[in-house]
RNA sequence: UACCCCGUGGUGUAAUGGUAGCACAAGUGGUUUUGGUCCACUUAGUCGAGGUUCGAAUCCUCGCGGGGUAGCCA
């Protein structure tokens, strides 16, 4: 068993976490022993906030030869469902982790849990409340001024027992009493004034149907769990910072196996927002198409959008783990998904915004099959042919009929390289009564099949193209950002983060031409349309007309140059 | 204004009392049958003031700034 952890390809180096852990280890605190949890309410989709949790719980198990389960802290029916259960299961089989036959669910553990309470009550820490929810609220006092005592605290054990069991029993109305830990109502810190610890609730559970009427709240149900689990290290968000106390309180005095509980910082990143509550309202008012949108944060929304779970997981060893508030650059999270798709994706030609181009010397009813390169980064992929006829598509942006200085693309009078074909020359740009440019007239090199010229002559552009006969027509669909804002959810007053949606984040091309290789494609690849972007087949697919989904584009300096008026 | 946590280039991080480094972003050149990739280079940082020390990003004190916490949510 590693003990130190030193550098693991997937994790970044030691974090904060994983210095605490060594020092376990050299202690023997845990006898070496690793064992973390990612423990998922299942309200909701995972989201790359929370890969950030899986990496850093499941690659510390991997690191130090420990475990890592999965656990749904499902003690809220009223917010939790079985599509959440089975979406958290497959999101995190996707992102590569496995809990082997460690799923757990703290609704197991209700018995044990009602036991431990029982416990509590029967060594005087705990009691049965009638105070009203807003009275429970008043008492509790404020932020700087102390709270005061309930008149129900002194209440004998064996009445509080006997309470209890009527609340299990179902004797109550819902919310008509309340079990509490008995503290201190004068602690500055207000988790610990008598914090409520088991509520009343008439609500039918995904997993124990309506067995339970009362069910235990976070802060019990999450220490006992973790305790039974044998959890070692229980690695949380920064704002359960201030619950540790309490998690301590409750196994110190039930005198059972104490966890470490240690906080680290929430994954922010610009242009998104990641609360729960803000992306089921996008769900549910439809300002996107489901859980799985490809704008969306996700983990089945960045599936769909065809990121590669290799390239979250690098992205989450890049940001590293600290307790410092940050909000992370997505030009990070993009550089990720780039370096890992320009590794592996097989390249293709594909023709966005079709512009006609006929060679006019070209043999009408000649096919030619033309050998690409698959992937130029790996050898190993191989080559396939592409065929090459006398009407062919380029992409409108390719051509200009004034072109600026920069623009090294085909412009009348001017030659290019067709990539893995021909030079052709531009002689004329036919337009419609309303003066657009509809079709190209070219003439061919015959000289230069495969794209060099035999007298050494260069061309400074290469456009990718398809054959106007074999194209495949297809719909894809861009996305661009979700918002515009860098942090949504720090909307101006009277504002909400919904100001701030972009209007354009999706964009729908349905007239595009693909080459006949796209046509079987296998659906879990991301491929790359050479000079355009990463794109990914989407489940809206027909056989008759495949949809794709553009994962990210390329970088593009032209677009940088244009865009800032160098061109 | 109570308690707790956190302050290192524009962003994310490393340096655990001993040369402030890496990545992204930005920019400049080179290579190139993708204006991609790749390569080289440039810009830019320890929140502030004291103190301890031969030596402080690191330890101490006081400020300043940011965040969290008043659910019968997690």
């Amino acid at each position: 068993m590693n003990t130190e952890n030193t550098k693991t390809a997937e994790s970044g180096g030691v974090d904060f976490i994983r210095a605490i852990i060594n020092e376990d280890n050299k202690t023997g605190k845990y006898d070496n022993r690793v064992n973390t949890r990612f423990p998922p309410e299942p309200n909701g989709y995972l989201h790359i906030g929370h890969a950030k949790s899986i990496c850093l719980n499941f690659g510390i198990a991997r690191d130090y030869n420990g475990i890592c389960n999965l656990r749904f802290d499902d003690t809220n029916p009223s917010k939790e469902e079985q599509e959440f259960v089975e979406s958290i299961q497959a999101d995190v089989k996707w992102l590569g982790f496995d809990w082997e036959d460690r799923m757990y669910f703290a609704s197991d553990y209700f018995d044990q849990l009602y036991e431990y309470a029982e416990q509590l009550i029967t060594s005087g820490k705990a009691f049965v409340c009638d105070l009203t929810q807003e009275q429970i609220r008043e008492y509790r006092g404020t932020l700087t001024t102390p709270g005061k005592e309930s008149p129900y605290r002194n209440r004998p054990i064996e009445e509080n027992l006997d309470l209890f069991r009527r609340m299990r029993g179902g004797e109550f109305e819902d919310g008509a009493k309340v079990l509490r830990a008995k503290i201190d109502m004068n602690s500055p810190n207000i988790h610990m004034r008598d914090p409520v610890i088991y509520r009343i609730m008439r609500t039918h559970h995904h997993r124990t149907g309506d067995k339970w009427c009362i069910y235990p709240m976070y802060d019990f149900t999450h220490c006992i769990s973790d305790s039974i689990e044998k959890i070692t290290h229980s690695i949380c968000t920064l704002e359960f910072e201030i619950h540790r106390p309490l998690y301590d309180w409750c196994l110190d005095e039930l005198g059972i196996y104490h966890p470490q509980q240690i906080e680290f910082a929430r994954l922010n990143l610009t242009y998104m927002v990641m609360s729960k509550r803000m992306l089921l309202e996008l769900v549910k008012e439809k300002y996107v198409n489901g859980w799985d949108d490809p704008r969306m944060p996700t983990l089945a929304g960045m599936r769909r959008r065809g990121y590669p779970a290799a390239a979250i997981r690098a992205f989450c060893a890049t940001i590293g783990v600290t307790k410092v508030n940050s909000l992370t650059d997505i030009a990070l999270l993009e550089y990720c998904i780039r370096e890992e798709l320009n590794k592996t994706a097989p390249r293709f030609m594909a023709v966005q915004r079709p512009l006609k181009v006929v060679i006019e010397n070209y043999p009408e009813g000649q096919t030619e099959q033309l050998e690409a390169v698959n992937n130029p980064e790996d050898p190993g992929a191989g080559t396939r042919l592409v065929p090459f006829t006398r009407e062919i598509y380029i992409e409108q942006d390719d051509f200009m009929e004034d072109p600026p200085r920069k623009f090294f693309r085909l412009a009348p009078g001017r030659e290019v390289r067709l990539r893995y074909a021909y030079f052709i020359t531009c002689k004329e740009a036919i337009k419609d009564d309303a003066g657009n440019v509809v079709e190209l007239r070219c003439t061919y090199d015959p000289a230069t099949k495969g794209g060099d010229a035999p007298d050494g002559r260069k061309v400074k552009g290469t456009l990718h193209w398809v054959s106007a006969e074999h194209g495949i027509k297809s719909e894809v669909r861009l996305y661009d950002r979700l918002f515009t804002a860098e942090n949504p959810a720090d909307a101006p007053e009277g504002k909400t983060y919904k100001d701030n949606l972009n209007p354009d984040s999706l964009e729908i091309l349905d007239n595009c031409y693909l080459e006949p290789a796209l046509g079987g494609l296998e659906s879990s690849c991301t491929c790359q349309f050479e000079r355009l972007g990463y794109y990914c087949l989407d489940p809206d697919s027909t056989p008759e007309k495949p949809v794709f989904n553009r994962t990210i584009t390329l970088r593009d300096t032209w677009a940088k140059l244009r865009k800032k008026g160098k061109a």
